[in-house]
DNA sequence: CGAGCACACATGGTCGGACCACTTCCGTCG
DNA sequence: CGACGGAAGTGGTCCGACCATGTGTGCTCG
């Protein structure tokens, strides 16, 4: 009996471990769904609020995922799932901590375009060059912004490596982009912008990674550069 | 009174949403206390079970802190605090996601080899010194993990960015680690081991970016090649 | 008068139960 | 045979009580 009381910390925590420890060694696989609160809470010796909290905590961290009325479910457990928190990092990031997440994309986003350059299908290449063109028609802000996502989001699915591609979906959450995009673009940084992306999708469709990465990493190293200076002046 | 209740979702996940908006926009600072738990509940028309969960979310994501007997804080918000979470992730992932982690690190472990070639100070230098010397100097697999960690978590320091740094803690941590390893190093790979990460250290002895670039990138690339050959067959 | 200690209080942690909201499934009725 | 409706199951919310721990206060003793 004692050997179910690791004595460790609090009982929701406790409770977070077992299910991690669970998913972890293979007891319960990705899609499946797990016994009821009730019957966890029991199982591991604690209450069902506590249980709910540990189930609440995996929840968010995108391990678990709730259906009121049906059950408890582990989920897939991509990489897009697991890295959904990394947007609240870009949320509440602010000043160098800002500039220092805009650095690890430059680094990530030019590698993956590079990677995409050599890999990208042609089917995919036209979808990328589609989002260009409806970026350059439109002068409404919200619509660019969407464009814009979808055209660096499909690069990065392009580059083959999904994890890659979700910690630069979590770099380019809607509100960061919003909050640090609003000031760039007032700016008139619309036309460099879509000189930028021109010169990407050149490279993409030239299949040059080199070009492609040396593009990227300009493109992201502009907005860099602008809030660098934003930041310490 | 509408407006306290944007129907959204789950109460708790309201509850979620407005702490970390309040963090957002900065009604609430890095290192403040919050009000107590009841107080909480009561201010945002909810129960107490309810802002728990909600709090607890909070805790994991490494926003919030909770002190028994004391109160809830806000963390300092830094990036090791932000990105803990990050280690779940590598916790959890196997097969092919694992390769797709390992690529990341290699990008960024690069990178920032590169840039702590440029920019390491004598005394951290000497201290990455150390710890390559006592890698060398033991054969219990333990002390050199240990080292190995310190090794590169110190050369990531030296870079000057503390999120990519907080990364690549995540993606090496303890546990991963010593999963992969385990495996690898019984291939007698600990020769190998040794001359990449003299390697390394030489080049960030002689200020060398690309070389310390290609030393760091060849180092986790030959991990990566182990693991995705293993993974394959 | 000052230092140290013990107690009371504030606060987060846990528990148990009750009830609500939604989903699912099965039996019934047309 | 199909559609409808209800019953059971399950997560979501709320309440109230009590426990465990940290903090501050006021008392006591030197």
């Amino acid at each position: 009996m004692e050997e179910t009381a690791p004595r460790k910390g609090t009982v929701t925590q406790r409770g977070i471990e077992r299910i991690k420890a669970m998913i972890a060694e293979g007891g319960l696989a990705p899609g499946q769904r797990l016994p009821t609160e009730r019957d966890l809470a029991a199982q591991l010796g604690m209450s069902r609020s506590s249980m709910r909290e540990a189930i609440r905590a995996l929840t968010v961290l995108g391990v678990l995922e709730a259906r009121h009325g049906s059950g408890i479910y582990v989920t897939r457990l991509e990489a897009a799932d697991l890295l959904e928190t990394f947007g609240v990092v870009a949320d509440l990031s602010r000043g160098r901590r800002l500039v220092e997440l805009l650095e690890v994309r430059r680094v990530l986003e030019s590698t993956a375009t590079a990677l995409a350059a050599a890999r990208i299908t042609p089917d995919r290449l036209a979808e990328v060059g589609r989002r260009l063109a409806a970026m350059n028609a439109t002068d409404d802000p919200e619509e660019i912004l969407a464009h814009d996502l979808a055209f660096h989001r499909e690069i990065a699915a392009a580059a083959g490596n999904e994890t890659m591609a979700a910690i630069l979906d979590g770099l380019s959450s809607r509100t960061l982009r919003a909050r640090v995009w609003r000031g760039y673009q007032e700016e008139d940084a619309f036309a460099r912008t879509r000189r930028e992306h021109a010169a990407i999708h050149r490279a993409l469709v030239a299949r040059d990674p080199e070009a492609a990465r040396a593009a990227a990493a300009a493109h992201v190293g502009e907005v860099e550069e602008w809030l660098r200076a934003r930041t310490a002046g």
